[in-house]
DNA sequence: GTCTATAAAATGATAGAC
DNA sequence: GTCTATCATTTTATAGAC
């Protein structure tokens, strides 16, 4: 430990400060002008660290994919039904919970998917799986796919909301996790 | 009745291919080139229609931001909440179903609120309305309004889904209409 | 109402100095 | 690791002919 405090370094903050302005212009709103600006270095510097816009996007969008893509490997591991969607509900809302406007992007930002329809996961196939299992694999009913989606997009867009900026984090996973299992019909938890 | 079957003029085909476009790539992500191209026709035909891209973005907008503005006010004048609310979702359904992707638009992309910021109306203030009205007016608890964003948010983008875009008007409505009502708490009505 | 042509600015991206 | 300078392309937008 030779260094405390150290100060997040320019990649660090880069990523973080694209999807500050991702979030606020969404990807295609956002140029790499705006971005160094931000950082308060030039254009070329943002170059250094990132060959192409579309690698930051990729980059940003990385860490949110990753865990989702363990998510949903993991619930689908379950025998019950039951079970997979409680998985994948605790999972998701913990997720959106910790990134905020990261997986609101995913739902919501055509940018994302053009920036990773390149490499090799899509947002596309994590929306089909997400409903696969919560709805069931063949030929799932209207019904469920309407309640999936609404469930599932509503969850991540709340937790990009400015609204709902302010309220802590375990509060806001209490309550996404409580009108998730009340759409998904999944029985009330008792409190422990 | 001079023409039968009169081809739609240039500008409304304009609006649906630019709301086609829109729904895509993303306000930001739509270039006048693109919308001229997919007309057949140049840019300078665009611009002889619409002066500038924002108000393309605002005639796309608005026939969807003068619908939620009557359904707020009228949703408003019911005496009892429940039935501010039955109106509110009723309406609220009709629109996105009548709309599709129109309403996920405004729920998910930036450019519609940086283009209706200068004109009168922005879209976040509906936000606030929709909000209000379900979730009760003085200082609403943090449950009522994660139920009203996650209902409202999930059923407008629940309109622009991909993955639903063959289901019917009319189911699709009973379907959101039904998960609405279990969300914000409303009674089962009656198969009449 | 649509075209060609063009302007002015911004964008993604690169070369090379420090 | 950041800079200045530059490039090719694209973007929004206008002028004027048909």
């Amino acid at each position: 430990m030779t260094t405390v405090e150290p100060v997040a370094d320019t990649r660090t903050r880069l990523l973080a400060t694209a999807l500050r302005l991702f979030s606020e212009h969404g990807v295609e709103g956002t140029s790499l002008q705006m971005i160094a600006d931000e950082l308060g270095v030039t254009k070329a510097a943002v170059y250094y660290h990132f060959k192409t816009k579309s690698e930051i996007t990729e980059a940003v969008a990385e860490p949110g994919i990753r865990e989702l893509d363990e998510l949903v490997v993991e619930a689908a591991k379950h025998r019950r039904h039951g079970a997979r969607v409680d998985h994948l509900l605790d999972g998701f809302v913990d997720l959106v919970v910790r990134h905020r406007v990261l997986v609101a992007l995913f739902s919501s930002d055509p940018g994302i998917d053009a920036a990773l329809a390149k490499s090799r996961h899509g947002v596309e196939g994590f929306k089909q799986a997400l409903i696969s299992i919560v709805a069931g694999e063949p030929e799932p009913d209207v019904t469920a796919r309407v309640t999936a989606i609404v469930a599932f997009t509503g969850i991540a867009m709340a937790g990009g909301a400015p609204d709902l900026a302010e309220v802590d984090d375990e509060t806001l996973r209490q309550e996404l996790v409580g009108v998730g299992r009340r759409l998904l019909g999944r029985p009330r938890r008792r409190v422990c």
